[in-house]
DNA sequence: TTGTCAATCTAATGATTGTTAGATTGATTA
DNA sequence: TAATCAATCTAACAATCATTAGATTGACAA
C-alpha cells in the first residue's frame, strides 16, 4: 500500500512550489521590493536592473505560487504581495541565509556602516527617543514607499533629494536613516553623506518588512 | 557606477542558495525527517522512499547550503540539522504553502481526522490536562525520535507496536496522538486504530518542530 | 589480506529552467 | 481609426537539475 506515499509526495511537492519561487535571486529581489508596497512591472524591472520581459516572466512564477497578485489600472499592471505572510517569509529566509552562509556574513560586514554610539540600537529605546524628538528617524526610500507604510515617527526624504534638502535636518540631534532592509544600500549612502556634511548620523539595518509593518 | 548592483546580486544570490535547497520535494522531506533527530543516509532514504544514491545527492545539496552537518560513526554517516533555525524555516515555509496554495489545503483537509471535542485544542490547556493526567499524550514515532526530543508528558508507543501494546493505554481518558507534523500520517492511523478499539482518541496536528522543541 | 557494507564520487541521461527575441493583447491617446 | 505604451505570450536557446549506473572510498569483520 503506497497510497500514503502518493499523498506525501503531493504534500511536499506543494511546499516545493514555494521553495522554487524562492530559488532565484531576481525573484527574491522582486519580493523584497514588493514588501515596500505595490509596484508596476516597469518599476520592478528598473529597480532590479532587469528587462521588463524577464521581470514579467519572474512575476509570472511568483503568481503561479500565489505569492503575489495583480491589478490592472489603466495601461499598467500593479503587483503586490498576496499576503503579509510573504513578507514574513522573506525576512525568515534572509535571516536563515545570514545565519548559515559565511559568504553572506562577510559581504554584509563589508557594507555595514560604522556604528554610532549616540543612537540606541534596540527598537523600543529608539522609538522612545524618536517620540521625545531626541533623534530624527529618516526614511530615504522613494516617497511612494514611505506613503504605503513607514516606521513610527519617520520623516521622508528620498535618497536622491537628500543633498538638496539637507537643511530640513537638525544638526544638534542624531539622524537615524533606514531604507528597504539589510540588503538596501541607500541608508548607508545617506549616512555617509550626512556625516561628511557634519551631521551625527547612524544606519538602521532593518526596514518595514523586518518591523512587521506590512 | 554599478558596484552597488554587483553587491546586491551577490547578496540575493546567497539567499537563493537556501531557496534552491528548498525547491525540491525530497529535500524538504529530508529536512522534516532531520527535524525529528539525527539519522543515517540509509534511514533517510528508506523513510523518504528513495534510493541511497539519490538521498546522498540531495543531502549533498543541503550540506552545500550549510543546512545540515555530518558526522561519521563507524560505517555510518549521521546527518543532523546544522541549527534549530533550519527547523523553524521548515515550519515557516510549510505554513506559507498551507496559507497560499489551495491544492495543499484541499489535500490536508482530506487527511484530517474527525475532531474530538473532549480534547482541548490549544497548547496551554492541553499541557495542563496532560500534567493532571486528564489526557494521555501519545508519541507514535519511532522510539529513537522520541528519545531525541518529545512533547512534555508524552508517552512513546511507536506506530508499528501500537496494536500489540494497546493494553498500556487507559480507556477512561482521551488519548492524543502526534507524530512528525501535519504531513505525517502516522498519528491519523493511530487515531483510527484506537477509535476502532473503543478508545477515545484525537489527533494532534503539530509535532516537535512546530512546538519549537528542537 | 579479502570481502562486505555504507556512502560518496563521477559521468551520463533526460527534463526543467533562465533568458532573450518576436509577435500579440488591452488600454490609452492623437 | 491608427499609433503608442505596458505587459504578456510563444518559441527557442543554452544552462542547470534530478536521477541513475558504475567505480571508488573508508571502516569494519572474517
Amino acid at each position: 500500500m503506497n497510497k500514503t506515499r502518493q499523498i506525501k509526495d503531493l504534500l511536499y511537492e506543494q511546499v516545493a512550489r514555494i521553495g522554487k519561487a524562492a530559488s532565484s535571486p531576481k525573484r527574491l529581489e522582486l519580493i523584497e521590493l514588493l514588501c515596500q508596497g505595490e509596484k508596476t512591472v516597469e518599476m520592478l524591472a528598473r529597480a532590479a536592473a532587469i528587462s521588463m520581459k524577464l521581470a514579467s516572466a519572474h512575476l509570472r512564477e511568483l503568481r503561479g505560487a500565489n505569492l503575489v497578485e495583480t491589478e490592472r489600472r489603466g495601461k499598467n499592471i500593479h503587483y503586490r504581495l498576496a499576503d503579509k505572510a510573504v513578507a514574513d517569509f522573506w525576512v525568515v529566509i534572509r535571516s536563515l541565509a545570514e545565519d548559515r552562509l559565511v559568504e553572506l556574513q562577510l559581504a554584509l560586514q563589508k557594507i555595514a556602516a560604522a556604528p554610532n554610539d549616540l543612537v540606541p540600537s534596540d527598537r523600543e529605546t529608539l522609538m522612545k527617543a524618536a517620540r521625545r524628538g531626541d533623534v530624527v528617524v529618516l526614511d530615504v526610500r522613494p516617497v511612494e514607499e514611505y506613503l504605503t507604510t513607514h516606521l513610527p515617527f519617520a520623516r521622508s526624504i528620498p535618497m536622491d533629494e537628500l543633498r538638496q534638502r539637507l537643511a530640513e535636518l537638525p544638526k544638534d540631534r542624531p539622524v537615524v536613516a533606514y531604507c528597504r532592509g539589510p540588503f538596501c544600500l541607500m541608508a548607508k549612502d545617506a549616512v555617509d553623506l550626512l556625516r561628511k556634511e557634519g551631521y551625527s548620523a547612524a544606519h538602521l539595518r532593518d526596514g518595514v518588512a523586518e518591523w512587521g509593518m506590512i
